[in-house]
DNA sequence: CGCCGTGATGTCAGTTGATGACATCACCGT
DNA sequence: ACGGTGATGTCATCAACTGACATCACGGCG
């Protein structure tokens, strides 16, 4: 027998996840995390770097995805084209893991300090498709934008997605949230909300 | 003779930034700023919430400018003629604080807890916009997008601004990258960086 | 004129998040 | 069997924040 229970970081991550659902995350103490995790609070530490990261997976499959899509996308497709895909290819990341992606956005939806973390999630997020982008040829500001509007196109889709479950799947959303972004970027005489 | 110095509030932001700038966020201690602002650490906490605060003036005439600007426009404008009027005026706010500007942007660079702050400040500025464009008329999905492409927008006009102060003025930035968002997002045969 | 409420500040004690230094000890290979 | 290693525990310490209570110039009001 081994001389610890296994996986001590998901243990902790259970710990943490189910108490911040069930006290809220402020109150809840890191000591009481890893009590809970048949750890020592110090042990929590060694994990995480702080009591927010335990909620930030550090194997983070939607960005493997995100990267993935991205690099291997036929070169010649328009940079909007591969934001597409590659959103699609990481909704269907977040679709098999639907309930946990709820829970885990309940709780960040119930505190500021983790929705700061969150935001800078999403902004590494971005830069590392704007890197992927100009990696594939695109020039510094194009590629900084599309990975923006990338991501905040992700943004609006999700929490559309999370607050509307039943009718849409997450890849929809994100298709309908493009068409939208398109519109609204069109100029004066082409569809959209614009008069004229 | 009044019983305190006047503009508390004003002398702790002084001395945060001073202190920030020499020897780093992390390296300084909220108690330094209160001694170095003739207050005590209590005090700070009375005026900011937290350390981080001190560098987001509540009082945000940025904010105010583009939630002005926003709300003004000219009614039948399409959504992003809307957004680059407001950017516009909100640059000119900036221009004006210059190099305070840049001094605050040099420190937050130097902290990942600032910055994590500033997209949750940016992210507030989005929520603010998205708001007044509902009540312009927008739908809920087509404001929320607009918002958040017109602070990207804004998040890369404005850094390639700070890193080349001389050339170009913040508005000409933003009228630079709306142009590129507007080729990102143009459908394939129209103008762009994509191919056919 | 003097009393009184008020608001900005000070003082103090306490909790918790976070980190460095050092100890432990099953496990693994030699 | 033996020594190195890595994940964990223990202890001490600092700094971020917070609640409770004290202070006292100032300004109004009787």
């Amino acid at each position: 027998m081994s001389r610890w229970k296994p996986d001590a970081r998901g243990r902790l991550e259970k710990a943490a996840l189910e108490l911040y659902n069930h006290q809220g995350f402020d109150a809840t103490t890191v000591a009481e995390i890893a009590t809970r995790a048949g750890l020592t609070e110090r042990t929590f530490y060694r994990h995480f770097t702080d009591k927010r990261e335990v909620l930030f997976p550090a194997a983070n499959p939607l960005a493997d995805a995100l990267a993935n899509a991205t690099a291997t996308a036929p070169v010649p497709l328009p940079p909007l084209e591969v934001i597409t895909h590659a959103l699609t290819e990481a909704a269907h990341v977040l679709e098999e893991r639907a309930d946990l992606a709820r829970q885990r956005q309940a709780v960040i939806a119930a505190n500021p300090e983790l929705q700061e973390r969150e935001l800078a999630k999403l902004a590494a997020l971005a830069s590392m498709l704007a890197r992927t982008l100009r990696e594939r040829g695109l020039e510094t500001t194009t590629a900084a934008l599309a990975a923006e509007i990338g991501i905040a196109t992700f943004k609006v889709a999700f929490e559309r997605w999370i607050n509307d479950p039943a009718r849409h799947t997450l890849a929809q959303r994100i298709r309908e949230t493009l068409d939208t972004a398109r519109h609204l970027t069109a100029p004066y005489g082409r569809g959209g909300d614009g008069p004229r």
